[in-house]
DNA sequence: ACGCGTCGTGCAAACGTATTCATCGAAGCC
DNA sequence: GGCTTCGATGAATACGTTTGCACGACGCGT
């Protein structure tokens, strides 16, 4: 019924061995002969049993990546950058949704793990002591592990530079005339919103008699910005950074509500730029990140980290990292990593302030918010 | 380095083929001996090789889904309902964009039909000829097919009831005086707009001097929206149905932007209900569609159109779907089988209107729209 | 002309599991 | 108590591919 390797050798009239090299090694066997088999096995329309090959390989041509959320446009513009790149890798994509669960992530990377050359993992809630134990007990020696937006031991990983993010952010609403400013952070434990947290710390810092209100950590969802939206209200401030533009759309639908103008009596900034930023009114200024450049660079250095691709696959990576390099000019900072081994370093994804209506000059008083 | 089932067997002073029973069908072993190898196995760490079992049973464990694209709310949705109950089940998922090229989800299909057990495929625009061609000649028999939002042939499928939501749409703005409606449809070739035109016609059909304009094709994006706003502008109608939500939320932002009122001037109504739609100022009248379901009665109805699964997994698949039943009440509506195989059928989900602001009376005087 | 290196090819052994078949012992039946 | 039947177990095979090793042929150098 399925025709098999056996079957095109008997009909090409050469060994299996030599069919299955004239397949996959075709350097290996005379031009003549590899072109006969070839066509042979075009003609008997043979495709190449995945499970034998992984059995013998230990490769399988999969990758796999886990997220907290699909429905998170973040995320899934995350999951569409590295489905594209895997793809273009000749590699198959396993998606999870890990539902939030940092308990149920640690699962699903073991699970899939197993059968994967590599694993992206989305996780910025997870614990540090969890990531070890990833790293170094559930997965495999050979099954690379990659973080994104999360910098952790000398695991490889693909961080947005949230630090500039924050710093762009704050210097525009500085311009603006904005001394007040507060901060809606992300959920706790959450590693960028610490980052973005002493990012903030560190902008601040250089600033004359500018003044930083912690408004506390909120779900990264329009929930949970609905919620920050009274605390922005009753803080005084005359401008507000949010730790996602979810939350951030969501603090500008509570103002709104509330009769609070925007940006007349507060701006408000997000971060990641995600599409729904465009969608509102008054359209959001953010912090824009190439999130599909992201997904791409985290494939791309992944299977750098686990190395050893089939020759056509390196051939083909090599061809197309030369190409994303040459149109992209220079997109990422590779950053030196802490560990031994000096290829699987972290790349840093600049980022850049988009201005739109959301943000303008401070009020002339601030006793706009009255409480 | 690997344990692997020999390793077990020797430890528990065993034959491999008794592990392998122990382990995969513990009820043809003794219980002391059952009890006493998965112990040795648990202890080892042992960790079933994939590979080796697809290689043999001919099932890999894994579904895939086909969507055009991963960052459209709807699919992601969709995509989120169906990784969860592929996870319950005990299935790992494939995910694939095809980023809205149906050649490419062609050649998708045919990549990774060959390493899952079930193809779950969003794809409103492919030809009904190639439909035909993927689950003759590109898939093998034992792969079962599965179309969402989509009819065709014996194959079985999910789809909305858009002959419904349209009529409710309909009759909400009949209610409200609109006698002029547009209708801003999908893109030229997607099954489900063909069906919501059909579904149209048949609602107006039964209303007393009810005209509906024919607003033309357009991209179900944002982009297409905006587009789509400049004709409901010139067309004199004083409400519109859109195709899906993006749409509607771009004619929402032309009209805005154009100076015209939502909903005093023009009503709009938009279709899916995705996240953005209460995002939105006015919030977006729309047909609400229960996504995560769609998604979790199409891997259901997948595994049941694929029979043969393991004992496992036929008997978690039959409690969960028990416990949805239990839960949800009906959710679906089974529709007979065109084809001769009853039981994989097809399921139809049910939609309702969800009234927001974007909806109001229609105008005193027709005259709105001047050009 | 001889030996050496290289290239192309085939043989056969893996990879780790599920499963058929045969065997063996015990329990049930008259 | 001998025979049958059934349940539990082990030996062996198969799944389809890759790959180490050996072997022959050929071309080249001295």
């Amino acid at each position: 019924m399925v025709v098999t390797l056996r079957d095109v050798a008997r009909a090409a009239g050469v060994s299996p061995a030599t069919a299955s090299r004239a397949l996959s090694a075709p350097d290996l066997v005379a031009p003549a002969r590899r072109e006969h088999v070839q066509q042979v096995a075009r003609e008997l329309g043979y495709r190449p049993n995945r499970a034998a090959r992984e059995l013998i390989t230990g490769r399988t041509g999969n990758l796999c990546l886990v997220v907290p959320d699909l429905e998170n446009p973040f995320f899934a513009a995350v999951a569409k950058g590295v489905q594209a790149r895997a793809r273009a890798l000749g590699f198959a994509l396993l998606v999870a949704d890990a539902e939030e669960d940092p308990r149920l992530e640690s699962e699903l990377v073991g699970h899939l793990g197993a059968q994967v050359d590599g694993v992206i993992l989305c996780s910025p809630r997870m614990t540090d002591a969890e990531l070890d134990r990833l790293g170094r007990d559930v997965l495999d020696d050979d099954v690379p592990l990659l973080l994104v937006n999360r910098l952790h031991g000398g695991l490889p990983s693909v961080v947005i530079d949230n630090t500039d993010g924050i710093r762009q952010a704050v210097t525009h609403l500085y311009a603006l005339g904005h001394r007040r400013i507060g901060y809606a952070g992300g959920p706790v434990g959450s590693w960028s919103d610490a980052q973005r947290r002493r990012g903030l710390e560190h902008a601040s810092h250089g600033l004359r008699s500018i003044d930083v209100v912690d408004l506390g950590h909120f779900p990264p969802l329009f929930g949970g910005g609905v919620a920050a939206g009274d605390l922005v209200a009753a803080s005084g401030v005359t401008a507000v950074l949010a730790h996602n533009d979810l939350l951030a759309l969501g603090i500008l639908s509570r103002l709104r509500a509330r009769g609070v103008r925007v940006p007349e009596d507060v701006s408000v900034v997000g971060y990641d730029d995600i599409p729904a930023a465009t969608l509102v009114s008054p359209t959001l200024t953010t912090v824009t990140v190439p999130l599909a450049r992201l997904g791409r660079a985290a494939v791309d250095l992944l299977i750098e980290a686990g190395s050893v691709p089939t020759a056509a696959e390196s051939a083909i990576a090599a061809g197309l990292a030369a190409a994303e390099r040459a149109q992209h000019g220079t997109p990422a900072i590779t950053v030196g990593s802490i560990g031994a081994t000096p290829p699987p370093a972290s790349v840093l994804i600049g980022v850049e302030l988009v201005v739109r209506a959301s943000t303008g000059v401070a009020p002339a008083q601030s006793s706009v918010a009255g409480g």
